[in-house]
RNA sequence: GGUCCCGUAGCUCAGUUGGAUAGAGCGGCAGCCUUCUAAGCUGUAGGCCAUUGGUUCGAAUCCAAUCGGGAUCACCA
């Protein structure tokens, strides 16, 4: 990593001329900005102040080491207003390009013996999958990804919330109103067949409501009475007890959304090595409490409900167990959390959970380590923002929210109609074709919603949908076809490794940018944020298309320039191609 | 009310461990396909970085206050 470098021999450098050893805080290596020339840039006047020197004594002394000192590293050095400018020695570009323009480990590290567990997409079996939870899907398996190509062993995890009122709800309704229908009798996707049955729930415990209203009732009375919710929580005490035909009942509806779940999961490119479901674990905790209660974390009030005094962290008292000694959400995750370390004994354990539920976490894990917990240091919250739409947040109740499996049905569509009018694509056979639409459309949604900071909320415009054109999945996934194109067209030389000729601009901001890709991969992976990478494999693809552009790669002025263009070109195309893939999106070889 | 998050171009977003004249995309306008894929490229217009103070060589970035938006604080999950 050149930064990197830089940094440590600009170190090695002010320890020699002044004996100032300087922290990572304490001076910067940027890359220099376009309209200066220079290729990385080490602001002086943080150490100006300690070294009590002139910007350009500093700067003359500094460059003129690392000039002089490491020739292979730099040819050239400026000084600006207190920024030293260096430039890049060529050579050591062309060593890279040598040695990895066909490197698909390029900028990733060996396994460096630690486990890290990602939790993830984790949905409700009542209703299908959402343009949230797809977020939260792409979201989990690219930090996946991201971590695995930064050397540690990831274990990929989901828990699934398959029991609980809300599925109750659409068991009521399907006995009320299927006439014994099945996704199979219906034609439907399970999880959609099932989902129809909450919707029919609400929409009759809607009328209910109203009806109590018109008899004299509140509001809040009325929705506490309203005989179809009570149906559906006596089915919850029956779940609880076990009874046969409720349990068969909850098995089969269960199966109908798992099968449903499955075709979008693989749809999209999701996969666990572990699936946890909250009806085997949603018990795990309790017995934990009672050693809490032991240590004097918990305290047991007259009522005989169990709780946490958590006003000294600035946070609440948070019941942890019911009056009546069943478990409430906070309790199972702490049981999970426990049963997770211990199958796995992971260093670090990731949850990719909405932001609502920031406050949870935080006393989940507040709790986890004052029970002591081994791991409770090592959880983390990867904390998402919300998707909104343009008239605010989605709502089931009225209707809004946007299926996953039709918005990605929708892109499909999109790219297929997109393609089909460009015409360049007729030598595919039809099974090509189904495979490009699919990869172009889910890479344009997998794009759209990754580009964005994870913790930052974001707006999904359905009216404008989502562009294949600019800042764009489509638009990297061209650029990458754009270039196997030439090199379909012009084979690479193996022998030829040296260049004489000087680089030119375009050529040598490719190889500039190639190089960071490593710095990069390593930032998403510190800060937990594909958005990082997304940014820069735009900004890779968009800078190889002005050089396409300006230059000519087939026919350029000579076998030199060809066959590094050519080369140039094939590292740049393994950057997008590796890089896209940490996002879980395929680049294709034609489009 | 307590706690936390957010506010950058018409729109969607980068830039936030303090660094040079705040950047992209979309949309607008003007151009570029008889040679490697125009899902592309080039140029142009568009900004009181919510507001006001402070910290310092330097602030979109840090601190405080204010205004605006959101989340959360259930014997729900």
């Amino acid at each position: 990593m050149l930064s990197t470098l830089i940094r440590e021999k600009a170190n090695e450098g002010l320890k020699e001329l002044y004996d100032v050893i300087f922290s990572e805080k304490e001076f910067q290596v940027n890359p220099t900005k376009p309209e200066f020339t220079g290729n990385y840039t080490i602001v002086l006047f943080s150490l100006i102040k300690t070294l009590k020197n002139s910007p350009d004594q500093l700067g003359n002394a500094l460059g003129g080491y690392l000039l002089e000192k490491h020739p292979t590293l730099f040819i050239d050095y400026n000084i600006i207003k207190g920024f030293l400018n260096l430039t890049i020695n060529n050579e050591l570009l062309i060593e890279m390009l040598n040695k990895h323009h066909q490197d698909p480990c390029f900028g990733k590290a060996p396994l460096n013996g630690k486990k890290i567990m990602v939790e993830y997409s984790s949905p409700n079996t009542n209703k299908p999958l959402h343009l949230g939870h797809l977020r939260n899907n792409f979201l989990g398996r690219s930090i996946a990804k991201i971590l695995e190509a930064s050397g540690y062993e990831v274990i990929k995890t989901c828990i699934v919330n398959d029991r609980g009122i809300h599925i109750c709800k659409s068991m009521i309704a399907w006995i009320k109103y299927a006439n014994g229908a099945t996704p199979e009798s219906t034609g439907m996707k399970g999880d959609h067949f099932v989902g129809e049955y909450y919707v029919k729930f609400n929409d009759a415990y809607k009328i209910e409501i109203e009806q109590l209203i018109n008899e004299g009732k509140d509001k809040a009375t009325a929705e506490k009475e309203a005989p179809i919710m009570l149906e559906a929580q006596q089915m919850l005490v029956d779940w609880e007890k076990g009874v046969p035909s409720v349990i068969e009942l909850w098995r089969n509806m269960n199966q109908w959304v798992y099968q449903g779940f499955e075709v979008t999961y693989k749809r999209i490119g999701s996969d666990f090595a572990k699936t946890y479901y909250e009806s085997e674990t949603y018990l795990l905790g309790k017995d934990i409490i009672e050693l809490g209660l032991d240590k004097h974390v918990f305290n047991k009030k007259a009522d005989g409900s169990i709780w946490i005094d958590l006003t000294d962290e600035g946070l609440d008292e948070k019941l942890v167990l019911r009056k009546d000694g069943t478990s409430v959400y906070i309790t199972q995750d702490i049981g999970l959390a426990q049963r997770k370390y211990e199958e796995f004994k992971m260093d670090k354990s990731i949850y990719v959970i909405g932001d609502e539920q920031n406050y949870h976490m935080k006393v989940l894990q507040l709790i986890c380590k004052k029970l002591g917990l081994p791991n409770a240091d090592d959880i983390h919250h990867l904390s998402y923002g919300m998707v909104e739409l343009p008239t605010g947040k989605m709502k089931s109740r009225e209707g809004t929210v946007v299926d996953a499996d039709d918005l990605i049905d929708e892109m499909v569509s999109i790219a297929r109609e997109h393609t089909e009018n460009l015409g360049k694509v007729k030598d595919f056979s039809p099974e090509e074709l189904v495979a490009l639409y699919d990869m172009i459309g889910l890479g344009a949604l997998k794009y759209f919603l990754l580009r964005v900071d994870p913790k930052k909320k974001m707006i999904f415009n359905p009216e404008e949908s989502i562009d294949f054109h600019g800042s764009t999945g489509p638009f990297i996934q061209y650029t990458h076809a754009r270039i196997k194109s030439v090199l379909r067209k012009s084979s690479i030389d193996k022998d030829f490794k040296e260049y004489k000729t000087a680089l030119l601009d375009p050529e040598k901001e490719l190889l500039l940018l190639s190089e960071q890709f490593e710095t990069v991969l390593l930032q998403s992976a510190e800060s937990l944020d594909p958005s990082t990478l997304a940014t820069y494999l735009f900004q890779l693809a968009q800078s190889f298309n002005s050089f396409y552009a300006a230059l000519s790669i087939a026919s350029a002025e000579s076998e030199e320039k060809k066959q590094l263009r050519l080369k140039i070109s094939s590292m740049v195309a393994t950057v997008l191609c590796s890089g896209m893939d940490l996002l879980g999106i395929s680049v294709p070889e034609k489009m």
